[in-house]
DNA sequence: TAGATTGTTAATCGATTAACAATC
DNA sequence: TAGATTGTTAATCGATTAACAATC
């Protein structure tokens, strides 16, 4: 584990690269990026791994402990550097690129979604919104109404033009399976399944279902006992 | 770990009654209800540990695992009964009751919100919508316009009289932090975070902020390996 | 220097999995 | 009966934590 090359943004990964992350650590890294990326638009320079824990509820020894298997990113008596670490984090989960989403059903949800910077803060841009209804079609969603609501019909052309690599279902229950069938035609092998449906899928496709009811059961078993 | 009562619906908790699941086991058990609540919707009578691994990614062996610590639930060459199995899970997660939820902004995300039966479906109702815009203030809102939007200075007042334990935060992240305090003065200890707010709370109130794209990023990272 | 915080070790705990007898 | 699936064991693996020397 020990680790003699400087922390000055070298383009090399550190140790670990060749290996897959376990579960666990990439779910954590993931979360310590969010954290960094808000306490950097408050202006914060360092921090803590006692802060870190404050806002990810992850202790802060096993925060110190992810981190170090990397390199020694941070400095005794002072915390982590917010930019390098965050620069440090992308390049571990190998995202410092920028991906392209589409988005489907151009409803409340739709809307609000496009409207976000929450994926564009983690260097996913929503490149396209589509919807079945006609009235919907054209008319302009997200800021400065940047997007127009694509024909559904455009779904196969328009992720081979942009590039796609998620499909975000903003779509009601009922339509849900059928938008992830076109999706998985189309060669998308991300879902992010924002409905309440059981979607079916190839194994080689990730289907991520958003359930913040279930994380609200969670959350109220703990307040009960 | 043996269990002779019969699995009939008797009211009592099975064994683990006194002392608190762990994280991971009432996290995964969260997710059983939540399939089984769709499994239900699709007019399934019994599911497999099989089927139920395949919607959740968590290892069947690993479901059988943590049901049968609660009694034996199932049938061997059947599998379990969706009904009976929902209504054990909800028992031994203690969230059999109905939960009151107050919903803050009511822009598009809260509406879409308001809209959905994602909380319905899990015992939480929305009971109150509130924004601080005089435009939108006693707009309707939800299925059949049910609700109707309230100033954010009734937000004391409705805490009490709807007897709410859940506040949802659906406001701009500069205005997030400014709810949570009133939420926590007004003695609401569980907060559901859709803004990309960092929000300080006192210890015993619990902050679930909900991360869309810090899932992206890790679904991607498996994707990109 | 004095205080703070990292990096790392060592020990413990819980999660995960394969395997298979029991039994529907 | 034959096939399927549970309940359970036993073994392994990874996560978690306390403690503390190193050092900024």
């Amino acid at each position: 584990m020990s680790y003699d090359r400087p922390m000055d943004g070298g383009l090399e990964l550190a140790e670990g690269t060749s290996e897959r992350l376990s579960l666990g650590v990439a779910a954590r890294l993931s979360r310590y990026l969010q954290v960094l990326t808000q306490a950097k638009k408050m202006g914060k320079d360092t921090i803590s791994s006692q802060e870190l824990a404050d806002y990810t509820h992850v202790n802060s020894t096993q925060i110190r402990r992810d981190l170090s298997g990397f390199g020694k990113f941070g400095k005794r008596g002072v915390g982590y550097n917010v930019d390098a670490l965050v620069s440090q984090i992308r390049k571990i989960l190998r995202t410092s690129g920028k991906h392209n989403i589409a988005l489907f059903g151009a409803g409340h949800l739709g809307k609000a979604i496009a409207g976000s910077d929450i994926f564009a803060d983690h260097g996913f841009e929503v490149v396209a919104i589509f919807d079945t209804d006609k009235a919907k079609i054209g008319q302009p969603v997200g800021e400065n109404g940047r997007l127009k609501v694509r024909p559904y019909s455009d779904l196969q052309r328009v992720v081979d033009a942009e590039e796609i690599v998620v499909g975000v279902l903003a779509v009601p229950t009922h339509a849900a399976q059928q938008v992830a069938v076109d999706l998985v035609d189309a060669g998308v092998k991300i879902i992010f399944n924002y409905s309440e449906a059981l979607l079916q899928v190839p194994p080689d496709v990730t289907v991520h279902t958003s359930s913040p009811a279930v994380d609200l059961l969670y959350a109220l078993y703990f307040y009960l006992t």
